[in-house]
RNA sequence: GCGCUCGUAGCUCAGUAGGAUAGAGCAUUGGAUUUCUAAUCCAAGGGUCCCAGGUUCGAAUCCUGGCGGGCGUACCA
């Protein structure tokens, strides 16, 4: 039983009032606990200080209390300092060593899937890099987790491509640069189209060939898909963003069929102007799903619930997460709703996880009509910057390296994930290139000044270890690092990844303030080891953090 | 038209289950370095929390109705 359970349950074996709201404070000022005599002094209709002191009267016995205070209708209860430093301290510290099993089942989180015969444009980033960090907060909080990249891999566009190969293409360039090549011939593919309209039949009859498995195409197609995979995971690197699967759209094909029957035989698709779709209750207020063209192709619709039916009944995932923007709201919640409709099951398992879309300010990089923002260009061109910065400091060329790469991605990475992911994101490059106040670069900072003094110390940061003294600056900072697993698992369950961003903004924060108001390194041994020992867990939390966001530290900076 | 979503300081945003004086960063102004990295810190100014009702002891937060922006709304994904 913690210490807050032991309150509430002795207020109410002693006292009349049964549903108490206790809150724990957050900063100091107003005690460590609180408790609101507001809704009981509207239920017993007795007055706040009768009942504030047959409050105080219940808890008299308990010995770790140091303080009431009875303010404006709160309780305020204070705890003794040694026994609260000791509980946070161990709170704090078993935090970074317990490692926790992965016991709360399997989560399948679908993020990034870009299409390969389109640009792996700005417009993919978001979904990469929210994906990823949820994928890496649910394995912290104890899921099982498996990423994958439902990439676009099928389809009437890669007869085009490979036309347009056949016709103007070049290997050689391909495999240099596939993503920006294979749009050129896509782009041409289309221009030529406009003067030989015969082409659209040859692209037609190209992915006929592919559906047959026809030895050159399928060949060809093999390797599209596969140099464009190698190109796009040279970007995975930057941002730290891993696979376990590529299961694209061509996986599915082949039981796309069958989730077709079962759909008809559960007696839920109808024919409605041409098209097979399935038709929702009125109340829902959501148009049909269409699954099939009035010429029999499959829509996207049927292909993500195939997806879905395989995650859940071969993966067995037992809870799929979508991480696509918000304009498809509406279409995952009609595949899920379909799904439903076959297995009641399944209600609650899926859920899409939105964001909202770039909005663009810089002229530089504004979406001009055909002008496609690529995803390995803005890293680039965020690393240049930072670089042009840091050329004016005296760094060594390996050390420029490191910092613009590491400081460039860092900052497009939090730049995308500080706030709401509902909201759209203002994408200005005076913002993400910003140094200063609540960055990626502020947080890497931090971590590189406290890096360097435990160097100069010669502290071995192995480990972790409580401090030998405790001193009132410490205070802040430890309420704040307890938190730190309720911090994540409200991120868990709101999908919230900038929630952990705020938390570490915070911490560098405190740790900061710190630093101007205390030497570290001071003259007296004991004080000395104890800063030291305490500027080391917050380094270990600041680098937890990072590492779930995928944002790496420089070595200097 | 209908559905979803957002509206908080000049700008960009936080605001945990409805609780005390609504908080940060940027920008502005002033201050801190013979000292562990000043990409830092301290301080000041700056608010009809879009508007109007309602629920509540208590609302930025919940409900209803407006207003404004974004997105979606049958054969693209």
């Amino acid at each position: 039983m913690n210490f807050e359970e032991k309150i509430l349950k002795i207020i109410k074996d002693n006292t009349e009032y049964k549903n108490i709201i206790l809150k724990k404070q957050k900063t100091g000022g107003f005690g460590d606990y609180s408790i609101i005599l507001f809704p009981l002094a509207k239920s017993s209709g007795k007055q706040i200080e009768i009942i504030s002191d047959e409050i105080k009267k219940a808890l008299n016995n308990i010995e770790e209390i140091s303080d009431y205070e009875l303010i404006n209708g709160f309780l305020n209860i204070s705890i003794k300092k040694d026994v609260l430093n000791d509980r946070m301290w161990k709170k704090a510290i078993s935090i970074l060593q317990i490692k926790k099993e992965k016991n709360r089942g399997k989560v399948i989180i679908d993020y990034s899937s870009p299409n390969i015969a389109k640009p792996f444009s700005i417009g993919h980033l978001r979904s990469t890099i929210i994906g990823n960090i949820l994928a890496n907060i649910y394995e912290e909080t104890g899921f099982e987790v498996l990423r994958v990249n439902h990439i676009g891999d099928w389809g009437t566009q890669f007869g085009k491509v490979i036309v347009g190969i056949q016709k103007w293409g070049n290997l050689k360039k391909i495999e240099l640069d596939p993503v920006k090549e294979l749009l050129a011939l896509y782009v041409k593919f289309h221009e030529e189209q406009a003067i030989y309209p015969e082409l659209d039949d040859e692209a037609r009859e190209a992915f006929r060939k592919l559906e047959n498995k026809e030895k050159e195409y399928y060949e060809l197609w093999q390797y599209i898909v596969r140099v464009s995979i190698e190109n796009i995971e040279k970007t995975y690197k930057r941002l730290g963003v891993k696979f376990d699967r590529y299961m694209g759209e061509s996986f599915y094909e082949p039981f796309m069929e069958k989730t077709m029957q079962r759909l008809v035989d559960a007696e839920l698709v109808k024919e409605s102007q041409g098209a097979w779709v399935v038709e929702f209750d009125e109340k829902t207020k959501m148009p049909p799903c269409l699954l099939r063209k009035k010429d029999k192709a499959s829509l996207y619709a049927l292909r993500d619930v195939t997806a879905l039916l395989y995650r859940i009944e071969e993966l067995k995932g037992n809870k799929l997460l979508y991480v696509v923007g918000n304009e498809q709201k509406l279409h995952f919640a009609q595949v899920f709703k379909v799904c439903e409709k076959l297995n009641k099951d399944f209600i609650g398992i899926m859920e899409h996880v939105g964001f909202g879309l770039y909005k663009f300010k810089d002229s530089k990089m504004s979406t001009r009509k055909g002008n496609v923002i690529f995803m390995e260009d803005v890293l680039d061109e965020a690393c240049i910057k930072v670089r042009e910065i840091m050329e004016e400091r005296d760094f060594s060329k390996t050390e420029l390296d490191d910092i613009s790469e590491k400081v460039g991605t860092g900052a497009v990475i939090f730049n995308d994930i500080s706030s709401d992911r509902n909201k759209d994101v203002d994408f200005s490059w005076d913002k993400v290139l910003d140094l200063n106040g609540e960055t990626a670069p502020y947080i890497q900072y931090t971590a590189v000044r406290i890096k360097s003094i435990l160097k100069k110390a010669e502290f071995n940061s192995d480990n972790v270890n409580r401090p030998c003294m405790d001193f009132e600056e410490y205070s802040d900072t430890l309420r704040h690092v307890e938190d730190f697993e309720n911090m994540l698992e409200r991120a868990r369950e709101k999908n919230q990844p900038h929630i952990l961003a705020g938390f570490l903004i915070s911490l560098c924060g405190y740790f900061n303030s710190f630093y101007n108001k205390k030497r570290v390194l001071c003259e007296e041994k004991e004080e000395r080891d104890s800063h030291v020992e305490f500027i080391n867990v917050i380094l270990k939390y600041i680098e937890k953090g990072l590492d779930i966001l995928g944002i790496k530290i420089p070595e200097k900076m």
